[in-house]
DNA sequence: AGCTATATATAATG
DNA sequence: CATTATATATAGCT
């Protein structure tokens, strides 16, 4: 039964010191579960959110469709970036215009919607797959040149020099990386171009 | 380890039917496990509604909350209630209204929200937040690391490296200021706490 | 990005 | 509506 799972888990709360890669007296965090609050690590935050949106749109999905129901899901990513979900062939707009007249009194007695509505729903669950990080670019950019860092304090500043400077180095990195991927295909023009399809090569 | 149970399940599957998995219906049906498609029985379909309706609230709700993200959720069951579901103070009308905005093209404004250049959707019910300045600085830290490098090229890699790197040195350069007016005030409290008083968010 | 241990969700049942 | 066996989801790692 479970029993023998319970009983393993009771032991490892009590004195998590044996069987396994047990590390030594840290209570080190179970795994799976986690405080009902914001998480204040940025990049764990990022992480959960990719990993429970890809879950949550999923639910939604297996709603519409084993109940047959409309569903409509929206979602707007810690850097504004929206992601919708939407059942049948309705459109947001038309979801949306049905909530306007959201009644304060719910009425009990509905009956119905269609009776044989069996529609095969064909639901794209990896919406969105270019993102065009350029605008994004640009758009960051502008917001550089127009922030009034004088009318910010100490702390907004620090914040901001920690994380501009974090930002940086992930950058950096990622152009280390580049450039070396780019060593390797140097023989394979093929590949290279195809993995960077936007515009130009190195230098 | 999970063998166990996966064994079991297989040499059930095994004992059961052999020849393949056409055969259901007949047998009993495995718990927990469904097929993705409309339920056909009409009370079971109720059922099932209710609990993954509550379930799909719940991870909304988490998702919210654990990723500090706007997350709008409605569904019409199968007799026409609505059940809606809103993080944060906005209402579906604000939410949906925001999706009306935007295009297929991705674009939030890491400038965030003016309150002048609101939008066609007025909410006299809600109060909006106050444009916390630190709002910014997270949602750009957010934006980093949810870019997709791999999907840009060279050239906007190195632009972004530019443009962050000025901006860095912007700040480092504010900061030195900053402090030296610090220093330099330290004897005139008044005008220390005049520079400063200025914002005192926290979280 | 995959992987495994846990935690949750939930389908069938009482 | 409570229980329980399974199935999924996902937190912490690597």
């Amino acid at each position: 039964m479970e029993e023998r799972r319970m009983l393993q888990e009771q032991q490892q709360e009590e004195a998590h010191g044996h069987g396994g890669k047990e590390e030594e007296g840290k209570r080190r965090k179970k795994r799976g579960k986690v405080e009902l609050r914001r998480i204040e690590d940025r990049t764990s935050r990022q992480v959960r959110f990719s990993k429970r949106r890809s879950g949550l749109f999923k639910k939604a999905f297996e709603l519409s469709v084993l109940c047959d129901v409309e569903v409509a899901l929206i979602v707007f990513s810690p850097a504004g970036r929206l992601y919708p979900f939407v059942s049948s062939e309705s459109s947001v707009e038309e979801i949306f215009g049905r909530c306007r007249h959201l009644p304060n009194t719910i009425d009990l007695n509905i009956e119905v919607r269609d009776p044989r509505v069996d529609h095969d729903i064909q639901i794209d669950l990896n919406e969105q797959a270019a993102p065009d990080p350029l605008s994004d670019l640009n758009h960051f950019a502008d917001w550089i040149l127009e922030i009034d860092v004088n009318s910010m304090g100490m702390a907004e500043l620090r914040r901001f020099e920690e994380i501009v400077s974090d930002a940086l180095t992930v950058i950096k990195n990622n152009l280390r990386m580049k450039v070396s991927q780019l060593t390797q295909t140097e023989r394979n023009p093929q590949e290279k171009a195809n993995n960077l399809s936007s515009q130009e090569s190195e230098e």
